[in-house]
DNA sequence: ATACATGCAAAACATTTGCATAAGA
DNA sequence: TCTTATGCAAATGTTTTGCATGTAT
């Protein structure tokens, strides 16, 4: 987790940048992020945060988690039943597969990605800028139930 | 559009089969999905519906739209900034290219997708029964501009 | 000191639900 | 007739907003 460090400094020195301020619970908030490789919701990193700054209103991650996405820090993956989830480690557009069952998301590598948006250009003519690419299944654990 | 007179009659057989009933909202519902081809929202079908039911309410769209999702005839697409929006002529998962200027949304043919679909199966044990595939652009048309 | 962030509550949306009445089969 | 659908209003769940207070700079 020393990469963790790395990475929380330089969202810190970007949000500087902004003339945004360095509060305990935007720290709390993103070292939340940066630390689940599991999606969370709004309100898992709520529950969270919670912990450590009992005090923290739902508003303010609200607020905080606008703000990252915002600096393209986090990525807001789409409704997924309910609430959005959010990925602080890759904040960039990438596929997910998504089990209907337990609700987990994994991020499968998907190596034609790539070379089939690059044909998609080509042949439409669009100027592509971004995707969103989720697979809905049911994982192996679940379909033992 | 005789081919929507006939897709028509097939989903109200198929309502008839489970048993719901035929009813004026129902039908003037169905019409304007397949009628559609810019993916209208339940506020848009609302609207639409209003025009000949003026008394129809926006829970019926809702429990219509529910039930037609239920059956396969629509297909919801994801969030897309707000509400979710239905196709009713394609009513099973397909790409769309969606033009961040006007907001049109086009379907592209995608050979790709059904390979890569298959191999992320195989590679990660998973039941695949759906997906999502977005991409976001600017049209040849909005490029000029 | 002075912006800006927090926390609370209320508002804003999209969607669902309960129930009395209306209407299709 | 007998069940199901409608329409209304209230409830739900998620996200946003206004504003007084607190706090980082």
């Amino acid at each position: 987790m020393k990469n963790m460090q790395n990475r929380l400094d330089e969202i810190l020195a970007k949000l500087r940048e902004r003339h945004c301020r360095i509060t305990p619970q935007r720290v709390a908030i993103l070292k939340i992020f940066l630390g689940s490789s599991d999606h969370p919701s709004v309100e898992q990193v709520y529950a969270q945060v919670k912990v450590n700054f009992p005090t923290t209103s739902l508003a303010t991650v609200y607020k905080t988690v606008h703000l990252l996405k915002e600096i393209g820090e986090i990525l807001e993956i789409g409704c997924v039943g309910g609430g959005n989830r959010y990925d602080g480690n890759k904040p960039y557009p990438h596929p997910h597969l998504i089990c209907t069952g337990c609700k987990s998301i994994i991020d499968p590598d998907v190596h034609l990605l790539a070379q089939l948006t690059a044909e998609l250009a080509k042949t439409s003519g669009y100027r592509i800028v971004s995707h969103q690419l989720d697979f809905f299944g049911i994982c192996p654990a679940c379909q033992k139930r």
